[in-house]
DNA sequence: AATACAACCGGGGTAAAGTCCGTTTTAGCT
DNA sequence: AGCTAAAACGGACTTTACCCCGGTTGTATT
């Protein structure tokens, strides 16, 4: 079944996947996020380090990987669910829909969330905001904002939704009530889109 | 002079303090921040890493010491400096003039207050965010929004003032133009806090 | 089935952050 | 001036993220 064109995954690798997904998942109940090094991973998995950093790239990327299926299913009510977070409400409305999601999403999944920063690499500094950000770009555009530089605001709205919940607030053991920064996110936007 | 109840500075720390400012600073300048390492700080100012730490504690806090004047002076416009940046104004208007200061400000500083972030410690994350924190909450107040939870909004306003200058944009070498963030910033306010 | 080649594996190696603790220097006090 | 407690010093040590490369295993082709 060559199809495609990349390569399938080979049996042994997806093998090692699992085991190393697994493992750390486990890690990072058992010890917290903070003490799932490298070394530690690799032993508990029964792999090499070698394979470690060759799945994951760098530690972060480990963290990266265990948000991935969420994140996938959490994109997809965006894109293709139903409203008013997916598409067939009202921008405004789709707006405050997607910050309730977001909060809630980033709060659900706090310990990870906050693992999943690459703190040491200086490029990828704002990496899972992406999607975040293009989101928020489109609906602002869809709002007719009078007159406004909407790549300006959109990076500031980003930065509103998800430095609160990755950066700002900063007990890393337990994360905050996500629903009065929902509500709040809900008038920043009503208030910022009236006209 | 045993004024005050600390004991004042040593002769010996004021004098390698000095050192180790002096050094960081042209380490910096010459090499770019994350070549700046603490071995090799030490070996350039000659003295011991132990040394080193003891001033600064951490990576970061050379960075952070390194902002600390300008910081120092920039609290000092805000506080008693002329309006509408200092008190004298009304709240929308000193709003609308820190967010253009501060963006400036980090503009100007990007690389130092980049690396003043401290990357590793799952604690002090939000760390120089407190006086920004603490100074559009205060207005906030005085703006008197009707029935609003304005701590969340504070956090909010926060991480789109400062998110994206020290997260969300990422190219590290070369510090964005802050005028369209600080523009922005305005139209923000502006639109938060008509009634 | 045999072969070639690409991908994967492992574990030892490096660099840099942060810690520890015995030694040295300083400043106030007598 | 001499004494003493506190502060500063320095460098060896530990930990951990990330790199490298020779050997091995899986997969496509003939």
């Amino acid at each position: 079944m060559p199809l495609g064109r990349r390569r399938p995954e080979r049996a042994d690798a997806a093998r090692n996947r699992e085991q190393l997904l697994a493992a750390a998942r486990a890690m990072t109940a058992e010890l917290g996020a903070d003490k799932v090094t490298m070394d530690g991973l690799a032993e508990r998995a029964h792999l090499g380090k070698g394979t470690v950093y060759r799945r994951f790239g760098t530690r972060a990327g480990i963290f990266h990987a265990l948000l991935d299926d969420d994140e996938h299913a959490f994109q997809e009510q965006v894109l293709t669910g139903p409203p008013p977070l997916g598409p067939g409400a009202g921008p405004v409305e789709r707006l405050i829909a997607y910050g309730r999601a977001r909060t809630e999403f980033l709060a659900a999944h706090y310990v990870i969330a906050r693992a999943a920063l690459d703190r040491t690499r200086p490029v990828p500094a704002g990496e899972g905001t992406g999607f975040t950000r293009a989101h928020i770009r489109m609906l602002l555009g869809q709002a007719g904002l009078a007159a406004t530089d909407l790549d300006s605001l959109t990076v500031q709205l980003t930065g509103a939704l998800e430095a609160p919940l990755l950066i700002l607030l900063s007990p890393p053991g337990q994360a905050p009530d996500p629903t009065p920064l929902a509500d709040s996110w809900q008038t920043l936007i009503e208030r910022i889109c009236r006209d």
